[in-house]
RNA sequence: GGCGACAUAGCCAAGUGGUAAGGCAGAGGUCUGCAAAACCUUUAUUCCCCGGUUCAAAUCCGGGUGUCGCCUCCA
């Protein structure tokens, strides 16, 4: 069996960078927290998806055997803070008039599609919400039989005093929390405690889910609460322990602290203790947010011309907690950075049948692994490819090297130097296919009077192809004509 | 108000005690008549500020400042 190297991560929940443990060794079980499908994936929900496939995929390339869980949580989401008062999948539904299943349909399909066009694994599993309502009754049920949960004024809440320990995120304490800091966010009167969590709702003051179940728990219908769901779907596939737990920094509170608190509850022992929370894309402005209005998606990205994988690329040159502020500017340096990339890689010798060099191979595999085990340095890791181009060793072992890293950054860097070599070879068999010949002839005859050093003549056959509204551009192979 | 993360060149960013990686942009040069491309060289006396520890600090300690996030359903 291959030797896993030992790979240290920051973990939200010790606040120190952790050797990686896993509950079955050489087995790694891996949970995200999915996207909610009213709306499209801005590019800053997407951050996140793309440091946690990165991840995902480093821990492969290091020998785990990953089975990764993704929810997508197609009920029970209140809209945010800039329009409070319904829930999302029914305000997408109204907004778009389709039904709420529709909607759900819809953009799921379309994050995934978004995903793909980053290059972003698909996890072994995806399970909607709505698919494993059964288990959360289940659950619910069993954190009353157990007193860790109660029932009032139409719901069931988790009783978080009944915990010893309750934040893990960091040391509060309940008189801390400032309750409604948001607007239209009102204290719940139903709460024995501040901190208390809904289960199950079947009394919402918003308006009525579209979506609701019946439960042992009271005669009228109900839904889940929002936390419950990535608990079930992470114990249905992954079982009680759950090795690495992902998402964003502002699910931390109270998002995953419920998650902890509601399955530490229910299993009688620890659950995941292994976070990993990327930080936020901001613009000048600050945090992107969808309920902003106006986001930029990976769809609008593609309008302006921008290749979804230098976003990529662009992301993999910072580090995940570390605040990333998006900017057009940064994007098109990205872009440079990208097609010089694949340039250089063009430039090598894809036929060379070489052996591969072993100790320049080792010694840069060593170097990108090293990097990535030590708080997935990525950035570091993007320069490690960098090192392979300027090394001293045959295409053959560069192109091996550059195509393993790839399995990990998924920058297609090999792909987009074919492509660019096929395009080429085109350009260059077809220089002048649909060329006037009154065109093709002036311009043989400016590469005679070159070649002559005829200067002036060559200049002036320059001019008179450019009169004709073509422009010649010298390159190493010749001369290439464009149509202006 | 509480909790947490972050602060390094024009921009992105690495570096956790030994004298500032890498990328983009910029500058200079080589090369082909010129231009473009390519290639080479170069770009922070200093790491938010003020103290302290040390032979030695971007790195450790103390105190500030700033930015961002979370505080009941926004990744």
């Amino acid at each position: 069996m291959k030797e896993i190297p030992q790979i240290r991560l920051y973990n939200s929940y010790t606040r120190r960078k952790d050797l990686l443990t896993t509950h079955e060794p050489g087995k790694l079980g891996m949970y995200t927290c999915g996207p909610t499908v009213y709306h499209y994936a801005h590019i800053g929900n997407l951050r996140s998806y793309i440091m946690e496939d990165v991840l995902e995929k480093f821990f492969r390339y290091a020998g785990y055997d990953v089975k990764r869980v993704m929810n997508v949580t197609d009920v029970g989401h209140l809209t945010s803070d800039a329009d409070e008062g319904e829930d999302k999948m029914i305000k997408g539904a109204k907004r778009e008039h389709k039904t709420v299943m529709e909607i759900a349909k819809f953009y799921t399909d379309a994050f995934f599609s978004d995903c793909a066009k980053l290059n972003i694994r698909t996890p072994d599993v995806v399970e909607p919400a709505t698919n494993l309502i059964p288990e959360y009754i289940n659950m619910v049920q069993v954190l009353l039989d157990k007193g860790y949960a109660y029932k009032a004024g139409g719901n069931v809440y988790f009783d978080t005093s009944k915990l010893d320990r309750y934040y893990v995120f960091g040391e509060h304490d309940e008189e801390d929390l400032a309750v409604g800091v948001r607007e239209g966010v009102e204290e719940d009167a139903n709460k024995k405690n501040k901190a208390d969590f809904v289960l199950w709702f079947t009394q919402s003051k918003f308006e009525d889910q579209a979506l609701k179940w019946e439960s042992p728990f009271f005669d009228e219908m109900g839904y889940p609460g929002w936390h419950i769901e990535c608990s079930c779907i992470s114990m249905k596939h992954l079982g009680e322990y759950c090795d690495i737990h992902c998402g964003g920094v502002d699910n931390m509170f109270p998002h995953h602290t419920n998650e902890i608190a509601q399955s530490e509850a229910y299993l009688g022992h620890e659950w995941c203790t292994q976070w990993f929370h990327v930080a936020h894309l901001n613009d000048e402005t600050g945090k992107m947010s969808k309920s902003k209005g106006e986001f930029l998606t990976v769809s609008l990205l593609e309008e302006k011309g921008y290749n979804p994988l230098v976003y990529r690329l662009f992301c993999l040159q910072s580090h995940y907690r570390k605040n990333l502020v998006f900017s057009f500017e940064a994007l098109d340096n990205a872009t440079q950075q990208y097609e010089k990339l694949v340039q250089k890689i063009a430039q090598l010798n894809f036929d060379d049948k070489s052996e591969i060099d072993k100790e320049t191979f080792d010694k840069l595999n060593d170097k990108f692994v090293k990097n990535l085990a030590i708080d997935l340095n990525t950035a570091n890791a993007v320069s490690v490819l960098y090192d392979v181009l300027k090394a001293n060793t045959n295409d053959a072992t560069k192109l091996c090297l550059l195509e393993h890293f790839d399995y990990v950054l998924s920058l297609d860097l090999r792909k987009a130097a074919e492509k660019l070599k096929k395009e080429q070879a085109e350009r260059e068999a077809n220089r002048y296919a649909g060329i006037p010949e009154e065109v093709v002839a002036m311009v043989e005859e400016r590469a005679a009077a070159k070649k002559a050093k005829d200067f002036a003549k060559a200049d002036e056959l320059r001019d008179k192809v450019k009169a004709l509204g073509y422009t010649i551009k010298d390159t190493p192979q010749g001369a290439e004509i464009v149509k202006d």
